[in-house]
DNA sequence: TACAATACCATGCTATACCATATTATACCA
DNA sequence: TGGTATAATATGGTATAGCATGGTATTGTA
């Protein structure tokens, strides 16, 4: 299973190009698609990243909806829509298209950042403001990892 | 399997010809016809497609009405009768016969919208408004994937 | 024979595949 | 433990192939 982990800060080129992490492309080494899949987060100014198989096991248990169901159509629309297929080029890197950097309000540096079974990716000083933000929640509400259910 | 994602813009010329977008068409690649199967949709103005395999995967799904029943009728009546086999071209474009674009208004440009295992092709100007419409029912309704069954 | 549908061809553009360099991290050896 | 060599990674630039698009020819049909 594909774990991300740990946040690096990389360069976006004139075109939109940046270098995904090495150790989050081994992660999706054995996946069917080479490259990433990315939409805009809806809690965030940042992206939502997965690898292909993970949209392949969303699109399954949408399945689970009728076919031409409110409830489907909607989902459907929100998630797949709104994605991008980005693949990696020749030296692992994808191309962020000029929607999705204007969002996110990125310039120069983008950062990855490892959220276990997918990552995000901001722009560097957002994510600072983000991670100050997440640790106070944490502390204030003593928040802590549930128990294994095996 | 075939994933759709992503949405695409392409233009529509004077004979209504308009290209699938290459990631739509290579998922379709090994499918047992080389076009897709359009019809109108039963709740937007827009068209609902698919790959030929999957007509046949629908197909089978309707198997669970009754033979006979009316509901069984009465889809089976929308969705194949009123659906159009649309060939690619050498160069992979399809035409939207007239009746199809009339129904969606469509003019000079059509949008292909990916769904996961469905796309939709829609008037730009009427996607906008469903996909900010599909985004407030998701957030209204809190609807979520399924969690996975395994 | 006239019309419409479809197959075929031609072109500009853009995405991406390729190559070349710089930089960093790692491994090896003293 | 420290320094150096080496390999992997990140980055920058260029060439090319594929794509979207426009047009023409040919076939079938009324």
């Amino acid at each position: 299973m594909a774990l991300f982990l740990s946040t690096y800060i990389n360069k976006l080129d004139s075109k939109g190009r940046v270098s995904v992490p090495a150790t989050f492309r081994s992660s999706l080494a054995s996946s069917s698609f080479q490259g990433i899949v990315a939409f805009k987060s809806k809690s965030h100014i940042a992206l939502e990243c997965f690898g292909m198989d993970d949209m392949i096991e969303i699109s399954k248990r949408l399945d689970h909806f009728d076919l031409f169901s409110e409830a489907q159509d909607d989902l459907a629309t929100v998630i797949f829509a709104e994605s991008k297929q980005l693949p990696f080029d020749g030296d692992g890197r994808i191309v962020l298209p000029e929607e999705l950097r204007s969002f996110c309000n990125m310039t120069d540096k983008v950062a990855f950042v490892g959220m276990g079974q997918k990552f995000q990716i901001w722009e560097p000083e957002a994510l600072e403001k983000r991670l100050a933000n997440a640790r106070d929640n944490v502390r204030e509400q003593n928040l802590t990892i549930p128990a294994s259910k095996d």
